[in-house]
This record gives C-alpha cells, sequence and structure tokens, in this order.
DNA sequence: TTGTACTGTAATAATTTTAATTACAGTAAA
DNA sequence: TTTACTGTAATTAAAATTATTACAGTACAA
C-alpha cells in the first residue's frame, strides 16, 4: 500500500461528507487537496469498487458518497485503499533460501503483516466517517 | 518510516537470537539477507540506539543482542525501526488552506497515525523475539 | 608494529516507486 | 452538437530507496 493514499482518500471522503448530496468533479477535488486529478480518478476507483461511493459520467456528473457518512467507518475506507496489499513489505530481495531462517522468514513475516492490518482495522472500525468529520 | 526495514531489521534479529553469544559481522548478515552491507549496518545503528543489540568494533568484532530474546518483543524492533516517523503518510502536497477541511486535516490524519501505530505495537508487544526465533 | 578484519559513516550512483502530465474515448446534460 | 464530466492508458518527471565506493577509526593477532 502507498502510505499516503489513505491520508488521500480520507481527505475525500471528508470532503464528500462534509458537503452530501452534491457531485463532486475529480478537477474540483484535486484542487482542494492540490494533487494531480488523475491520481484523484484512480483513488475514487478503488472507493467506487468498495461501493463507498457513486459516480456519475457525463456533464455535471461526478461522485457522491455511496452511504451515510454514519455508515461509513475509517476501516471501510483503510480497506478499500489498502486492497490486497499490506501496510509493511517484505524486502525486495529474496533471502538465502539455504539458510534456516532466509528460507521461512517471509512467510512467517506475511503472517505478522496480517496481524498488523487486522490490528489497525480494529481499532478504526468504530470510528465513523461521519464523527471524524464533525471535527471540522 | 520505510516499509520492508521492520522485515530487514527483524531478520537481523532472528539470526542474532539463532546463534546466540557469536559476534555475526554485517558482511555475513547482508550475504545471509542478500542486500548490501551498508544497509544492514544502518539498520544495525537503530537497533543499537534501542539498545536491542551490542556492537564490537576491530577484528573479530560485530554485532549480538544486548539482552535476551526472552526479553525483546516484536515491538521493540518496530519501535527502533519506525524511529519518530509513522507507519502511514501525509500527502507530501499542502492542501488548500482556504478549505475548511484542508486547514485542519493533517493534524486530524496524524493524530490517527498515532492511534494505528499504537495499535501496531499493542499487537507485537507479546510476542517476544524468543517465541518467533523458535518457530525455525 | 604491521597486516587484517571489522564498525561506522559519508558521498554518490543506480534503481525503483510514486506522482504528474498528456491524451483521448465514452457519456450525459443543456 | 457543444460542453463538462468519468474512466483509463501511456509517458514523463520527481522522489524515495537501495547499492556501491571509499575511507577513517578500532582491535586483534602474528
Amino acid at each position: 500500500m502507498v502510505k499516503s493514499k489513505f491520508s488521500i482518500s480520507l481527505h475525500i471522503m471528508t470532503l464528500l461528507a462534509y458537503y452530501p448530496g452534491e457531485w463532486h468533479s475529480s478537477a474540483k477535488i484535486a484542487e482542494s487537496l492540490k494533487i494531480n486529478p488523475v491520481l484523484v480518478r484512480k483513488e475514487l476507483k478503488a472507493l467506487k469498487s468498495s461501493g463507498l461511493i457513486d459516480s456519475k459520467e457525463g456533464k455535471n456528473g461526478g461522485v457522491k458518497l455511496g452511504k451515510s457518512a454514519k455508515n461509513i467507518s475509517l476501516a471501510d475506507i483503510f480497506e478499500a485503499v489498502k486492497g490486497s496489499s499490506h501496510v509493511l513489505n517484505l524486502s525486495s530481495n529474496v533471502p538465502d533460501v539455504s539458510c534456516k531462517i532466509g528460507g521461512q522468514i517471509n512467510e512467517k513475516l506475511l503472517s505478522i503483516f496480517d496481524e498488523v492490518d487486522n490490528a489497525i482495522i480494529d481499532i478504526l472500525e468504530p470510528q465513523s466517517l461521519e464523527a471524524f468529520k464533525n471535527q471540522f
């Protein structure tokens, strides 16, 4: 997972929750976040596949929340962003497999990565987008 | 935090725990992990500042555990690696500060990043390096 | 007392990853 | 039928990560 993706997606979702019912264009969102519109649209793609937003093509189109902010948790956003990757990573190099440790370390690490991701989900699950938005 | 640093440091620590009492050179460790010796020495620096390893300069020098693997938790290693950074990141761009959300989002995100890091520490705290090493 | 094998660290180069940019097909409202 | 969008691909630019080279300092040992 790209570490800043969660920040970008939560920022987008907060904007949508703050101005509910409106269709927001990726250009306007990008202007607010000061990032490229194409990057915004890539993030929106993941959020849409997870059912967190709706989108409308054509003139006056854009995106808006797919359900009430009360029914969206920060964990939902985290999971949408994370996809099948982990927050932590293996080293890109393959360790010496003839070594007792090196031959098995990656599977043990992956197991820890799952635990870590689940711990993050557990801490974010009780936090609603509605509550987060209300801080502003 | 560089996401793969934790993997590298845990791999190193597992090697040291598996062959306790021996002085391991960064060259040998690097050979086992298949990464550059200088990168190993950089990881060792953080582990040493946290008191997790001892080092000896000069011929026949190297590194070894600074205390029993039973008294080292995976959270200790995580914290050594993480330093003052977070597992998650802000976007590198500064959002539109004239926007109600953009002006305050980063401080709210940082607060979540702290919670996330603490959740990871909580899940890793009960796991000792000794137990991890014994899986191999 | 000198060679050898290390740590520790800096500087730089190569590589990979991430973000930005450009471009355009498709869609729907006006 | 023009305009303003989504959606996506391809390419370029920038940033972050990893590797490499180099060398000063240390300690053991012949």
